[in-house]
DNA sequence: GTGAAAGCGCTAACAT
DNA sequence: ATGTTAGCGCTTTCAC
């Protein structure tokens, strides 16, 4: 009995004729904003499935000016780094019954440009991870006087919008209290400004964090580079070489670097965790127990989508009040205690 | 004397009036459909600059039902794996001033409804790395009976329909080539199924390619699992503890696996590349020189931009015959020489 | 080549 | 609560 779809055209006019009702009854049941479920309603639904009907969106937007469009725009997505974002504010926006247009710019320039772009589309919503440069957030600002904006992480971002992310102190605070908790009484620092998430802030909160907690470090175990196995491995024996001591714990920046210590711990004779214990800032495959490292390593997991979530929570809900203040939200980081800094028995 | 743009409304007619002419000479001025470069044309190019007008999409999509969207859907993101296409297609899609509409499918139904809503959004192309289902290939058919479809990679795909990707037989041909010519007679293979652009084409390929080329190999030394060091190490381990000889060469999916391959040379006292030459099918950081591995690892380079730039083409492109064939492109890799396969000196 | 006018499909305002 | 009507901003006939 059922009929070949037919998979073109079909308008709200054969919907409200087939229902027996005015295109605006049509148009109030399916959006929903009629919510009675008699009897028409009934009938306006099994109309438009039958025709196999779904709503003209340009049609639609010209109209109301509500394009069912969400921006995501991003530094990056190659590098790994927000592709675990984006992905999920994908099925975040889906769920919505939205869709999700990319703008991806690497440099300032690009994504200003891809801001104006989305912004000419006239989206309900714009996600974005700021480009660390103080002319992207006055855009964001004026953009935002007529779009609802929320930022992600990020160094530099305007503090009078939304804002959703990890707080680098709380990721600090919990690696610290771990570290204490496992008999680390000192610790290195392997920091990385090209592959975090926001290095440099990290790097700032491990200042402060140390001040607060009992750890003690030096100046000659702190190094801010560019991350990756060799610099991990020439970073760590040069610790390890100079001076009476070594650290009980090295914090670094990704996988890459934290494999690169371990290979100098095994060339020195020192043994991860007994010795020396490993965190690694950015969860990866590498630091995962099925994966590369023996052992597996300590490591941040940023919950990308939490984060996704309450983003389009702060895009969905109108800020009603006239004396509006802009949210922070810090979304709990989770970490992800494996081999490397197990307590010493 | 610059005015402060009014960021917000401005319409055709604004623009009209402002250059004294009609709304429908503007439209066709700045769709570029009026070619000539004369003073009318100025004047109304200048008017729009001025009121800092752009065209209102949804109300140029309903009349003309050109969206200006580009539909890129992909069955993941996260594993990297298909970050780097869909990047560069946002470069491209931009580049020709239209926009990207992200879908991320994970199973194969939900390809389809992603399908589905951007179907039903009027996109005017899309660029799609079907699931490895039928029921997808068909789908795709049926719609691209009114919308133009180029499908990439996959190993399930419509014959119908234009395809852009790489040639699994040319990959498997160029490594051939190059390992006879560094002076390996035998190779093992080390598939993967679940991290590859297309695993098993790949072994396909790899199976007809030993019959044409001087290589020889033996079935214990294929193995088709899942990846990763430890796969690895375990497999390669199996392959030097048994038998009498080991083979010249490993052909192993992915860095992880080389690793482990790698690993397992060293401790069965095994040189590479002097020994056993090692190339990897899919190039990621781990393989580069900058990376993690010493050796470095030659691999195979996916020429991203190129065919998100043809698949653009292809799209953009009417198919003016009524005997019209579906296009079948392969954009050639490229094979990275680095250390772990030179030629024995 | 240019302008006048129709109308794409929908939703908001208004009227009942 | 439902129907009637207008009109969102643009492109495209259709005249000239």
């Amino acid at each position: 009995m059922s009929q070949r779809s037919s998979s073109s055209e079909a308008s709200i006019s054969n919907v409200a004729a087939l229902a027996g009702v005015s295109t605006a009854t049509v148009s109030r049941v399916l959006s929903g904003r009629r919510k009675k479920d008699d009897e028409l309603s009934r009938k306006v639904k099994s109309a438009a499935e039958r025709l196999n009907y779904s709503v003209n969106y340009a049609a639609s937007a010209l109209r109301s000016d509500v394009t069912n469009i969400i921006a995501v725009v991003v530094p990056d997505l190659s590098t790994s780094m927000y592709s675990g974002l984006v992905q999920a504010a994908e099925a975040v926006i889906n769920d919505k019954g939205k869709q999700l247009v990319l703008g991806v710019g690497e440099s300032a320039h690009e994504q200003r440009q891809r801001l104006h772009d989305v912004v000419s589309r006239h989206v309900d919503g714009i996600l974005i991870v700021p480009h660390e440069t103080e002319s992207v957030a006055g855009l964001l600002e004026e953009i935002a006087e007529h779009t609802p904006v929320v930022q992600m992480f990020a160094q530099s971002y305007s503090n009078h919008l939304d804002w959703v992310g990890t707080s680098n102190s709380l990721i600090m605070q919990m690696i610290a209290e771990h570290l204490n908790a496992a008999g680390a009484h000192s610790v290195a620092y392997l920091g990385n400004s090209t592959d975090s998430v926001d290095g440099m802030g990290l790097f700032t909160a491990f200042h402060m964090q140390m001040t607060l907690s009992g750890l003690s470090t030096r100046t000659e175990w702190i190094r801010f580079g560019a991350g990756g196995m060799d610099y991990g491995f020439q970073e760590a024996s040069r610790i390890f070489s100079q001076g009476d001591q070594f650290p009980e714990s090295v914090i670094c920046s990704d996988g890459m670097t934290a494999l690169g210590v371990l290979a100098a711990c095994r060339s020195s004779g020192i043994a991860v965790p007994e010795q020396i214990k490993l965190v690694v800032l950015q969860d990866s495959e590498l630091c995962a127990e099925s994966g590369l490292s023996k052992p597996s390593f300590t490591a941040v997991d940023i919950p990308w989508r939490d984060i996704a979530r309450h983003s389009m929570d702060l895009i969905t809900k109108e800020h009603e009040s006239k004396a509006w203040l802009p949210t922070h939200l810090e979304v709990e980081p989770r970490l992800i205690i494996r081999e490397s800094s197990l307590i010493a028995s």
